[in-house]
DNA sequence: TTGAAAGCGCTACCAA
DNA sequence: TTGGTAGCGCTTTCAA
């Protein structure tokens, strides 16, 4: 609508002037550039986009491709998008939305056509097409989330091995010697990267502390309560006292109701530890310790490796591994000396 | 990248029969165009998004914005991103997410850059501050939902008091005097714009049957399972025979368990039905009739709303209401005659 | 501290 | 059916 020019000529000054009190790339003097902020504010200017990315190097817009399939944990992933359009909005940055089937070609696409400045990759499978394009394209990706072969790659995400090790830790310290671990529908340990990680950490630490660790998924494709609650049944029949808990709200009440359905406290007889929740554990009918899954905490951080890679020091490529913080709700306590 | 000029040279054309053979816009001689075709392909060209978007008068791009509130059901909110974005890449447009906390700052910011060609607008509250924005943007905004003051703006949804006046037909007609209506978390009654539509309708028809007619939320400010039991053990109490389920799969679930626990077989003892589902209430222990939520009906054709008012001849504004389906899984019978 | 002006890579008008 | 070219509205270099 208003240009430039006409902002040039409100406060008296030259085009390139405008541009550079506006950007800041080049001193002004404060009498200067009241004037011109308050030609701005009163035409109610505002850069074209178009001629912004055109003539200069930056389209102030990230791409977020985030595959939708069928047994996407829709709560937590919306959390993501939400937590990655606001670190980039701090940044003056927008967000669009790669949402096709072959998200491949909407990453090229985006890429070639100088959209966007930068791709952020959600939802990262352990063997993911979009890997071997990212390092293809010209212009950066960051992964959250962290695929098998991720050399070469900028990746960033919570330390979901330590946050396993941890829960067991904790486990272990109170006194558990047989603690489980309720897991992700079956299909989530092909098509995402993070449950095989809580996994492996789990079974590690149990390696590790010589306790005895059991692992259950709760059904397949989506999550199957009936499934969880007989998970539950098993591990207290095998004698399991302390219970990590890796997946969504459903699975944890399915979880609490099944140990009240058989009479067992948490934490008087069993303790529960929740991992890798982007909800708050703290909000259940018994309060849950959780080592917790922060989006901001990923996105935040993506959006900055993003933003540094577009400077003249780009970061080196590697995995940014978040550490896992633990918050007590007291759900952790001895197991019952029967 | 490789740009305009090295496709004209490549096909020893002018730059703007590219251009034209690419847009389509001025009749191209079938043997140049297949020259510019595969220069364009072995050069991997692909028109510069800042170019185009300064010379040509489109961005090819729609904002979206959408709002994330504490109650906000995810996996529909997903559904519907999800069918926004297909759908707007079916005519070649890319999606921007707009959900800054002040979505109207958003919208302004883009509507004034030219960033983008036309706003949709998502998960539309009774009184939404986005209408009054939109009256004021010079590029058109279409609303997925219908906001209480909706004079002048272009609307798109299911018809969903149609939907409930279906859903209390057909029990009617099976023989039910006495129905319920399980609706939305209460607040949604406030933030959200069509459950007061789906009551609205449930009442009015109820009216015209002179049936009888219970309504009840779930609770508050997210689904809270007991809330729901206690309220279909209510209206069992109260003699309720056919129910109509308007909520999210944990809400149906607990209607169908409590149902079970007593001791009512559907379709034998009550009916059932969901309404404004957008997953497959087919998929329960007991498959349920359904007049479905269908995402991909409103955004198709939100999207062509919007592509038409892009266009010369731009529709009148105004709400389009899609009709209902009734999806028939053998949930509805006569009532028992105890 | 400021201004003038040369592009950025397209689209679409005017000519041929 | 095709080509030349004037912008589109900025950013940034070069000059002052």
């Amino acid at each position: 609508m208003v240009k430039i020019d006409e902002v040039a000529r409100a406060a008296g000054v030259s085009i390139s002037t405008v541009s550079y009190a506006l950007s800041g790339k080049r001193p002004v003097s404060a009498a200067t550039r009241t004037r011109i902020e308050s030609a701005v504010e009163e035409l109610g200017y505002r850069a074209n986009a178009g001629a912004r990315m055109l003539a200069g190097s930056r389209t102030q817009i990230f791409a977020l491709t985030e595959p939708f399939r069928p047994d996407t944990f829709a709560p937590t992933h919306m959390a993501f998008v939400l937590a990655t359009s606001i670190a980039a909005r701090r940044q003056d940055y927008d967000i669009l939305l790669l949402t096709e089937e072959d998200a491949a070609d909407g990453m090229r696409r985006v890429a070639d056509s100088g959209l966007v400045d930068g791709i952020l990759v959600l939802d990262v499978a352990p063997a993911d097409r979009r890997v071997a394009l990212a390092r293809q394209l010209d212009i950066p990706s960051i992964f959250i989330g962290v695929p098998d072969d991720h050399h070469g790659l900028t990746c960033v995400d919570l330390d979901f091995e330590a946050a396993a090790a941890l829960a067991v830790d904790r486990l272990f310290e109170a006194g558990h010697r047989v603690v489980g671990l309720i897991g992700h529908p079956a299909i989530a340990y092909e098509n995402s990267n993070f449950p095989p990680r809580v996994r492996a950490g789990f079974e590690d630490a149990c390696a590790r502390r010589e306790v005895s660790g059991l692992f259950r998924t709760t059904g397949g494709p989506v999550v199957e309560i009936a499934v969880v609650r007989a998970a539950v049944a098993d591990m207290l029949a095998e004698g399991v006292t302390g219970f990590v808990l890796h997946g969504g709200d459903d699975a944890h009440a399915a979880v609490l109701e099944e140990l009240a359905a058989h009479g067992r406290a948490v934490p008087d007889d069993v303790s529960v530890i929740s991992v890798g929740a982007t909800f708050d554990p703290a909000s259940f009918s018994v309060p849950l310790d959780a080592i917790p899954l922060i989006p901001a905490s990923s996105c935040d951080l993506a959006v900055d490796l993003a933003m540094r890679s577009l400077g003249s020091t780009p970061p080196e490529p590697g995995v940014h591994l978040i550490p896992p913080t633990y918050r007590a709700h007291g759900s952790v306590g001895p197991p019952a000396t029967s």
